[in-house]
DNA sequence: ACTATTTCCTGGATGC
DNA sequence: TGCATCCAGGAAATAG
């Protein structure tokens, strides 16, 4: 499942192979739960937008983007006033939705439009650029076509992935980056929390992109039991976990994250970083400290792994 | 203002 | 072999 350092990896991948590039037509499916914004304002958004930069936030990817409005450029569309909106044909090929896009097109806006395209890639969400002609996956849910020639995919089989936009550029990922907390921010984020630390963690309204393997594995670097209340952690506990945290997410960035289920990386690549979980997924075998078996418990929901030894 | 629980989804694993 | 059941989990929605 991504998570922050799997999303890193597939932001970079991204930005380094569509940079640049122009989104010519868009193709939306129309099934449940994928589009969180209007299937007319994404086409609307994203049709002949250039892609200045992927970016990762959380754990969502952004795609900056930018329309250049030629003063008095004649509109792409002829179609006008009909009530069409956001059709799509069950072969995604053959539809583009131009409606929105057409009408958003005419009217007057000043030149350089910014706006952006949030994708959240949920649990089994892929984003896959590839040529045109490559068969397209069951459970294709978005295809942008791009100037280049080649085509950018959303393929999601769960549905638990969403496609967005912001208008304005402005969109808000919710809580701060692990990575750029600083110690007394982070301790202010848990004090007087009774929830327990593990859940905390996974909030990404207070911090985003951590998620449940790098939770577990946070936590075990820190000695710290997941079900802990986050209240009654001291300073130097919670000093010691964000250490913990950042350690874990550079050293599963700098391994191209990890692939223990759906993800695949922008090329196509694995990461390497499940090789190096610590008790993650291990219930039962031992301990790589204290040889103690890992324990598996349910956290809200969440399987959540320690040593009962090492973990206190 | 918090916290805990339920819901959404499909494919793969498990059980009989 | 086939069919039913369970499980994975991020985050929004719902309930307390």
């Amino acid at each position: 499942m991504p998570e922050l350092p799997e999303v890193e990896t597939i932001a970079r991948g991204l930005a380094r192979r569509v940079t640049g590039d122009v989104v010519e037509s868009v193709w939306l499916g129309q099934k449940k739960g994928p589009l969180k914004s209007p299937a007319s304002e994404i086409a609307a958004i994203l049709e002949h937008s250039r892609i200045a930069a992927v970016h990762r936030m959380g754990k969502h990817i952004v795609f900056d983007l930018e329309q250049d409005h030629v003063a008095g450029a004649p509109s792409p569309a002829k179609g006008r006033g009909r009530n069409r909106k956001t059709k799509n044909s069950e072969a995604p090929s053959t539809q583009a939705l131009s409606e929105a896009q057409a009408k958003a097109g005419r009217s007057a806006r000043p030149t350089n439009t910014k706006a952006q395209w949030i994708v959240h890639l949920g649990m089994t969400g892929r984003l896959q650029v590839c040529e045109p002609q490559t068969e397209v996956e069951k459970h294709t849910h978005a295809i942008l076509r791009l100037s280049s020639g080649r085509e950018l995919r959303f393929v999601d089989p769960r549905r638990f992935g969403r496609l967005s936009v912001a208008r304005a550029a402005d969109f808000d990922a919710g809580g701060i980056e692990p990575l750029e907390i600083d110690r007394d921010h982070f301790l202010a984020l848990f004090r007087g929390r009774k929830t327990p630390i593990k859940s905390a963690l996974l909030n990404q309204k207070l911090l985003r992109g951590v998620g449940n393997i790098y939770a577990d594995e946070s936590l075990f670097r820190a000695g710290i039991r997941p079900r802990r209340r986050a209240s009654t952690l001291t300073r130097e506990q919670l000093g010691k976990l964000l250490v913990s945290v950042k350690e874990v997410l550079q050293e599963a960035i700098a391994l191209g994250g990890s692939s223990i289920s759906d993800y695949v990386d922008a090329d196509g690549e694995e990461g390497f970083f499940q090789l190096q979980h610590r008790v993650y997924g291990r219930e039962g075998e031992p301990c790589l400290v204290c040889k103690t078996a890992v324990k598996r418990v349910v956290i809200a929901g969440r399987s959540s792994h320690y040593c009962p030894k090492c973990q206190k």
